[in-house]
DNA sequence: CCAGTTTGTGAGTAATTGCCCATGAGCGAA
DNA sequence: TTCGCTCATGGGCAATTACTCACAAACTGG
């Protein structure tokens, strides 16, 4: 194949070869000649398979340990859904096998042929779980966004979770064009207001499922990097009992949402409820024991997903 | 840890092995430190772990779903050579992506160091495919035409393919100036004998490769339009049971060469041995089912370049 | 309880893969 | 056009992985 510069040729060559390294179980050398190339391109070509998310690896079995302590999980904290990974004691990934967990249980709900919505948060676990999911066609369904996506300073950045999803399933979906936090309950009310608005938080009542991450607190937590939270109001709410945040909602220890002001701020919908909704929360490591484990007690959430090691943790406390 | 004889538990540390090493990417030295075992058991337990399928493996991409249909096509058809290309539903052209993949094969034989000789057919496939073959300088091949150039009426018009690619490849070639149905057995045997022909015949039994076009039958088939054959007699023909036609060759649903006189007047060189050469068609489309699908069968050709929804169809066959 | 068979283990070795480097081709700027 | 610059390529080598062999534990069926 002489000459290729198109960057899209050569993501099709590297599909082929991922393919015919992993599907088909040929060597770099098989791969080699089959394609006409060197060997090392070839291992070129499958490598940048794997670095451009083109393969998915998932174990598809029920690891007894890991099962047992999800049943733990679901009697201790009446939970809908739980599903527990295996721990990776090497990895400082907070992310490793929750996102492949998270995109297969999202995919799951998906594949369903009668139309769902389907809710998500933000987050940096969330994003991982997004990125792990393959590319779907799924019209009968809607997703909607639980968070805003502007920035406090007015950017559209914060974590691009609605559209990358809606992009790889080919779904309808509704994003919340307002920031996490605003400065007053005025001003969140005068904003909930806008029809465009309402319809989303129409939609968010009606969710089947919903998936958020689980947010811990501290000077170096999501909300206080991404500009929505000073450090010192941080630390005032966290003197008052704030333990963890999913959506931008606080609650304290026990899982209740905070009487404070700090809530009346919260542009995000309301969750949708735990009685006609699952809502699945994805975290796992020690940053995250505190608000998980308040966020199950107070049941803000009845679905949760996480690695072994939290989940026993969770259990002991 | 150590010591498990009920399987299922065994199983339950393939998974665990499977996932450190697939998921979160760990090395086999890793995982067998973590688990407290020999790295060769730790080799074992992944490998396991595949041989039990319990490691999924699949690729999101569209070239994906070609290399299935192309596997599923090779095992059922006894291929040599396979090639999917996508369909595109929305385009009527009978050469889009064939003639483009064709070329592409084309160049990885033509690239060879080592001297091949390699035969073409003719037909508007593989014209298009030609034209697709980059300038090329490969003095060390040699290409032959499989068909004739003659048209019915002495004119050297045809599918010019054999001129084309030498034009393109600046090869040694050799046509074959005589017409693809002459009137009688005894008129093809008296072309054959001279030399010049000789040496092409020769050279069709070396050939190490060859592309051929799949003709289907019909009043409007290229050996009707070409004026080879008159409607009449292309209709008593496919009573007799002619499916398809490969340089002039008709063979029936079975892909058996017809017994009738029809084949004793084909002045084409007969099709190199499928024991020792690589005979790739090139067709798609719904006109070309039957034919194609009987050439297959009767490994008339023993590989191909076709569509996704040809190749739907065939395996479905 | 014993002999035969199956299954797992570790060691050694061959095969495969990952990575670094020098090279050369294509592309844009001067 | 020429000079850099970037990037894909192929070779070589070290790391990693797969396979073979011989042996031992466990299991089976007298």
């Amino acid at each position: 194949m002489a000459r290729r510069t198109e960057t899209a040729g050569r993501l099709d060559d590297a599909a082929r070869a991922g393919w015919l390294y992993y599907v088909a179980g040929r060597t770099q050398d098989e791969i080699a000649s089959a394609m006409g190339i060197s060997r090392q391109s070839a291992q070129r070509l499958v490598s940048l398979a794997v670095a451009e998310r083109l393969i998915k690896v998932r174990l598809d079995h029920p690891i007894a340990e890991c099962l047992e302590l999800g049943e733990a999980m679901r009697s201790k904290f009446g939970l809908t859904h739980v599903d527990i990974v295996p721990s990776d004691p090497g990895s400082s990934s907070t992310t490793i096998g929750i996102a492949e967990a998270g995109a297969a249980e999202i995919e799951r709900w998906l594949k369903r042929p009668d139309p769902i919505v389907l809710a998500v948060g933000t987050g940096r676990t969330l994003k991982a779980a997004i990125d792990q999911l393959p590319a779907m066609e799924c019209p009968q369904h809607r997703i909607m966004s639980l968070t805003g996506n502007i920035g406090p300073d007015g950017s559209a950045a914060y974590y691009n979770v609605i559209f990358s999803m809606a992009d790889a399933v080919k779904a309808r979906h509704y994003p919340m064009p307002l920031p996490v936090l605003v400065s007053s309950s005025e001003e969140r009310d005068l904003l909930h207001r806008q029809s465009l608005v309402q319809s989303t938080l129409k939609l968010g009542r009606e969710a089947d499922v919903a998936f958020v991450g689980i947010g811990e607190l501290g000077v170096d937590a999501p909300l206080c990097l991404d500009g929505f939270l000073d450090p010192a109001e941080m630390t005032r709410l966290m003197e008052e009992g704030a333990t963890g945040e999913i959506c931008g909602w606080m609650y304290d220890g026990e899982g209740r949402l905070l009487d404070g002001s700090i809530n009346e701020r919260v542009a995000s919908v309301p969750l949708p409820s735990r009685e006609s909704t699952t809502v699945i929360g994805l975290a796992k490591g020690k940053r995250k024991y505190a608000a998980l484990l308040a966020a199950l007690r107070g049941r803000m959430i009845n679905g949760v997903i996480t690695d072994e090691a939290t989940a026993r943790h969770l259990l002991s406390a």
